[in-house]
DNA sequence: TACGTACCGACAGTAAGGCT
DNA sequence: AGCCTTACTGTCGGTACGTA
């Protein structure tokens, strides 16, 4: 069964999908469906199929552009680099809506709204935000976070190339905030109880987290606990609503129950509780429309 | 040289469940 | 009964490292 055809949401044209061998789609070439005036290609999927654009910075609105070729050259996690930047061009990119949603409040100068929304309770004003490990704000950190973050990183037994790489770090003085970012996939889970082993620290119960399976979140609690050297941390986890209640939602459980810090907590934040507070007159329209756009159709 | 592992995260098919 | 939608699962892509 051939594709069917489509209108390109950018032109308005209808695009027919060409005669070739079906694959599954990694790249703007791979698409079987192209626009090619507007660079625009549409994933081989036969159902709501993944807008994927010939150039990546296509895929966040042109007003958050600037500085991201540097932060996607600079990302923690070398290996993953070139991964990550082909990845950026798809509709359904996580780190695209991430740099998005947390570059807008850099640009417009909004960070201590940013605070309000993450519902960061700090009296400290200076505020360093890093993507992948890469400095946003400000534009010179006049802290020693990335360097205590390799050295963390190395404590973890951690290979140089292949460094845990949060999504969003909010450094304040006085509270190190790591946020955990899922849009379509779910937290990982792993049942390798081999891998839990060099993330151990002291702020959980070993067994129980292991038994969890909440690998990534187990990793970034024990990272961002560590790396806050006695201050208070927290671990935000911010996706759509259906990731507190899908089918791992009792291991999530088990985990949160398994966390024991007098320093540290961990939150659940979903994009649609995001959403209520954007969508008010203080904020851009374009802004708006683009998230109402990445929110709403993820939910239907 | 080839294979296994790690990493992150997306594609695409299918099973399940709801609706008419 | 059959259609449609959604959630889930399996598999893949691309990079690099360690080891046989």
């Amino acid at each position: 069964m051939s594709l069917s055809r489509i209108k390109c949401p950018s032109c308005g044209e209808v695009v027919s999908p060409k005669e070739e061998v079906k694959k599954r789609a990694s790249s703007y070439d791979d698409c079987l469906r192209r626009c090619e005036k507007c660079e625009v290609g549409f994933s081989n999927s036969n159902n709501k199929p993944t807008i994927i654009y010939k150039n990546y910075l296509h895929n966040v609105p042109e007003l958050v552009r600037e500085g991201l070729e540097f932060s996607l050259d600079n990302s923690m996690n070398e290996i993953n680099r070139k991964n990550k930047k082909n990845k950026f061009g798809f509709s359904t990119s996580e780190d695209a809506l991430t740099w998005s949603f947390f570059n807008y409040f850099v640009v417009t100068n909004q960070l201590q709204n940013l605070l309000k929304i993450m519902n960061i309770k700090s009296k400290e004003t200076d505020v360093e935000i890093y993507l992948w490990g890469t400095c946003i704000y400000p534009p010179k950190p006049n802290s020693n976070l990335i360097e205590n973050f390799i050295t963390t990183s190395n404590s973890f037994n951690e290979s140089e190339s292949m460094r845990t790489e949060p999504d969003v770090i909010i450094n304040l003085k006085d509270t190190l905030v790591f946020i955990e970012v899922k849009y379509l996939s779910s937290n990982e889970i792993s049942n390798k109880k081999e891998k839990f082993e060099n993330y151990i620290i002291n702020d959980f119960d070993k067994n129980e987290i292991i038994e969890s399976g909440h690998y990534e979140l187990a990793r970034n609690w024990a990272f961002v606990s560590k790396l806050s050297n006695g201050k208070n941390f927290e671990l935000v986890n911010l996706g759509l609503n259906k990731l507190f209640f899908d089918k791992n939602k009792n291991k999530l459980h088990k985990f949160e129950n398994a966390l024991k810090s007098d320093k540290g907590t961990f939150r659940k934040i979903s994009w649609e509780e995001v959403l209520t507070h954007i969508n008010t007159p203080e904020f851009d329209y374009w802004f708006k429309d683009y998230l109402i756009n990445k929110i709403q159709p993820a939910n239907r």
